[in-house]
DNA sequence: ATCACTTTTTGCCATTTGGCAAGTGCTTTC
DNA sequence: GAAAGCACTTGCCAAATGGCAAAAAGTGAT
């Protein structure tokens, strides 16, 4: 919990009450590996901080190739297409590829959080755009470089990932096929 | 400037007085052909709205390559790092490749509209949502597919533009080489 | 330890893409 | 209209990646 208020601190002021009115809201869960946080169809109903673990958000492709599309580590909110207010349903899937823990909020508990913490929306605006800015810049650098160059790239930001989660979630991730990613890997060694 | 009230509209309720406001708050400006509307290293003042035309985003990888990131079409809004508070210095270059014309905001007066109009920041919030999900999800559906098909999807997304601006932009947006998308040109005809 | 199952590696060859340099075509300038 | 400049195309060959199938390695249950 403690790592949430943390993380949120760093985005802007709170103070003691405020502090405690987000404590008494939050609720922490666990996701064993392979569970799911979200399932593409399936109304979300809460909004989430990664606390511990990783996550990726796959889908798939008019070929019916399962596609990762990131991988998301701790510390990262996860809001439901980034919108709080809306009925959402996701068009993805969201997997824990790692036991995870989490802090989760109902949508009601997170709206009363809104309207009663003056600033909180800009708070939240600002991890969003960091969020985002990070999503947006890791995928189009992968684009520019070739598969070994963006297969170091992935061990460098998720160090301890490569060798714990199926090389299908990241050749996926990376553009490439199974078997080439598996040829990369040896080359490096 | 109907544009922009048109557009937001979309995402919320606004009153005569509202719209009367932003309205009063708007500067239409145009940018010529290869004009830059950011230039990474200098600060941006303002926010500003594309109405019509086409701009890119682009940055220089570690090579030196020139990488266009993304392009920005119609009806988008610009927020500089998303953010409107902070004092924002781009890393990136933003440029107009067709004749544009946007509406623009300075900061000080998007702030006036933020605290004036309750909703506002909300509304915002969802128009920045729906960019960053268009964005991520075109951006990763590129490394799923080879080039050509990459090649006629931009085509699809950007009808209008192909065949008037610089091949090398989209080569590098594809994650191809030029020549390499002037071949495949060739085989689609 | 064995078996069944899944994941990863490898071999073989086809296809795609890159690198480089030369050639073509178009525009601008004088 | 000749020269220069720029963008695009093409030829040639090398390197990277894909497709498919079989082999090898790893995992879990009994």
């Amino acid at each position: 919990m403690d790592t949430f208020i943390e993380y949120v601190l760093q985005f802007g002021n709170l103070n003691k009450q405020q502090i405690d009115l987000i404590q008494s809201k939050a609720i922490e869960i666990e996701l064993r590996k392979d569970e799911f946080y979200w399932e593409a169809g399936k109304a979300v109903k809460q909004i989430g901080f990664l606390t511990d673990g990783v996550l990726r958000v796959y889908y798939y492709n008019n070929k019916g190739e399962e596609i990762t599309r990131y991988f998301i580590d701790e510390k990262h909110l996860i809001l439901s297409g980034n919108n709080v207010d809306d009925f959402f349903i996701p068009s993805e899937y969201l997997q824990a590829i790692t036991d995870c823990k989490m802090i989760v909020f109902t949508k009601q508990d997170w709206k009363d959080i809104s309207e009663t913490i003056i600033g909180w929306e800009n708070i939240v605006q600002k991890i969003i755009a960091k969020h985002h800015t990070e999503k947006i810049k890791r995928r189009s650098d992968l684009i520019s470089q070739d598969a070994t160059t963006r297969y170091l790239d992935f061990i460098e930001k998720f160090p301890t990932l490569a060798n714990r989660i199926p090389l299908s979630y990241i050749a996926s991730y990376l553009g490439i096929t199974q078997s080439s990613l598996s040829r990369i890997r040896k080359n490096i060694r």
